[in-house]
DNA sequence: AGCCAGGACTGAG
DNA sequence: CTCAGTCATGGC
């Protein structure tokens, strides 16, 4: 089955999904929308967007969704914002590292990081893998890197098609696909509404 | 009452 | 390099 074919099936079933972006109603000074998404993706880690958005909703009410913030707030602190989320000491710990990152290296410009860095850079972060990466770079960046998830792979497997790797399904996708942001944005958030409608 | 969610790291072998 | 074990809360 062809991809867009597929996308074409999945959109007409579940409609338009609104992943990120999208922030109504939330600005407070300092906020920093594009580091909200990244933390987004690190908290999500194999946890319910439910649990993840109570975690968001604490670090919005103590202000610590940007970067300087992210680095100031004690760890402590950090983790009791973030525990809803789950693996609160491993995700704690990944989210100053990537704070850290963005301060030393793009002067805490996270659109900048979104916007340039590349996809073996984010690899190199401790707390980054594969996913987390290219959820970055596509939901953050506006770039065009395909996400593979698990629903992905079970997606595909219903087709018949099943890869070793991560690179290899990615490569499935996108060497079908023309390098539409928007598209894969879409496209990955309808194979999670098929996943869950299992 | 289990089972699992919008994964990634670590340590064996 | 492959792969089980580990991390942790809340919803269903």
């Amino acid at each position: 089955m062809k991809a867009m074919d597929q996308y074409c099936e999945l959109f007409e079933r579940f409609g338009a999904q609104g992943w990120w972006p999208v922030h109504k109603g939330k600005r407070r000074p300092g906020f920093d929308p594009v580091f909200e998404i990244m933390v987004g993706t690190i908290l999500t880690q194999n946890t319910s967007w439910k649990n993840v958005e109570k975690a968001i909703e604490n670090l919005h009410c103590e202000q610590v969704l940007d970067v300087p913030s992210m680095i100031q707030v004690h760890h402590a602190k950090l983790k009791s914002l973030i525990k809803p989320a789950g693996y609160y000491n491993q995700k704690a710990k990944k989210l100053k590292i990537l704070a850290k990152h963005i301060s030393d290296h793009y002067n805490s410009d996270s659109k900048q990081v979104a916007e340039s860095a590349s996809r073996g850079e984010l690899l190199n972060i401790w707390g980054i893998g594969p996913e987390t990466a290219d959820s970055i770079l596509l939901y953050a960046g506006n770039r065009p890197e395909f996400v593979i998830d698990t629903y992905t792979r079970r997606l595909c497997k219903t087709h018949g098609i099943e890869f070793k790797t991560y690179d290899e399904y990615k490569h499935h996708f996108e060497s079908q696909l023309k390098p539409d942001y928007k598209l894969f944005n879409q496209y990955h958030a309808l194979i999670v509404a098929w996943g869950k409608n299992q």
